[in-house]
DNA sequence: CTATGCTTCAAACGCTCGTTTGAGCGCCTG
DNA sequence: CAGGCGCTCAAACGAGCGTTTGAAGCATAG
């Protein structure tokens, strides 16, 4: 299953990845991760210091692109002389479920790891996190104000907020809710759809 | 701090709901829930038997009168002669957001506890919930399926799942916005309005 | 007063945790 | 070929974990 010839740091990031989805970052140890990646275990802390030092590493090596790419979506729609709601919405969530989708890299793990750093109160780890997330909220905040001008600025980071805590928990698949004949893919496509005609919705109710 | 006449499973499930609140359920020692209590060591094991029946315990005891509550509402809105998807969702939320605003019993944090329930893969907890919360799901989902009768099931059911992670979320105060000037109490009032005006308006779009 | 049964206690159990150590490996450079 | 360097390895460290134990406390019932 693990293919030898990728580097000891990125097997043992896939590993730490997929493990603190399953169980969390206390619930995942050390062992299980390197065991996993067929490592030492002393090969944690020579590559990366300490455990929580990983956590970080595992965060920034995804968040990093995910930024990137959402703003870089939303800089293309700003860029058409007139956009929606939808468009905006779209930008935000579709790099998000994309990367949630992407088997090949990995990264479907990633954003239940995310979701568990929502849970998370740990609050260097939530530091971090506002850090690389919270100025690209930002740009998004200014550019749905500019499209819903009559909406109280408070009113708005309300609704922002709720919507970040949904795309979250859908992205991560959390429902107690059993889905019968959708594929993965065509349940990542739809979460996309809803989210974004629900999200609209919310937001322009006045 | 702790009022000694409670009695020793009291104390030790409030402090345990506070510890596991914060620090999760992998995070959160026996040492320092009984040293929080002000109980012995083994008093855990005596009183609850293991650490996961005392964390299944912790929930018994919030979950059953939340799922009362709820439907208790869910009765009163389907006796009147007509009623509102924003009455339904009412019934849903509010019971939710009244027991994390019971700073007197210390529901206040249980419901970071349960935002860690969904983070937490822990397929036994899971069962746990589904069991306890899910046939009240199910009860609300016929009265919004009455409600939406255009509205294909499947479609229903993306909704409400939807609606719940972003409910689940808001309850547990995760934002990373800081709000100013508004008091935990306008926080929590404002929250149950704008997710039911939310959702209402989500759950409407064709 | 003695005996019974529930509760609490300090201490210890075996185990797993994150981290450290120092020897040893393979590979490039001089 | 010798030396240095980056990396891996098995082993051990002390600490903390959940759980168990058996004695001690302490009410109530006989």
């Amino acid at each position: 299953m693990n293919i030898p010839h990728f580097s000891t740091k990125q097997r043992i990031l896939d590993s730490a990845e997929a493990l603190f989805a399953r169980h969390g970052f206390a619930g995942a140890s050390l062992r299980q991760v390197t065991a996993s990646a067929n490592v030492n275990l002393a090969a944690v802390n020579y590559h990366f210091g300490s455990k929580e030092n990983l956590i970080n590493e595992v965060f920034r090596r995804r968040l990093d692109s995910l930024n990137d790419q959402r703003l870089r979506a939303l800089d293309v729609v700003q860029a058409q002389k007139e956009f929606t709601l939808e468009d905006v919405l779209g930008a935000f969530v579709r790099p998000a479920l994309s990367l949630s989708q992407d088997q090949h890299q990995g990264g479907a793990g990633f954003v239940r790891v995310l979701a568990r750093a929502y849970a998370e109160h740990n609050e260097q780890l939530r530091k971090f996190l506002h850090d690389n997330y919270g100025p690209a909220l930002k740009q998004f905040a200014a550019a749905f104000a500019k499209l819903l001008p009559n909406l109280d600025k408070q009113e708005l980071y309300w609704r922002l907020d709720i919507i970040s805590g949904a795309l979250t928990y859908a992205m991560a698949d959390f429902g107690m809710i059993k889905r019968r004949g959708v594929s993965e893919q065509q349940h990542r496509e739809l979460s996309a759809e809803h989210l974004i005609k629900f999200a609209a919705a919310g937001l322009r109710t006045s």
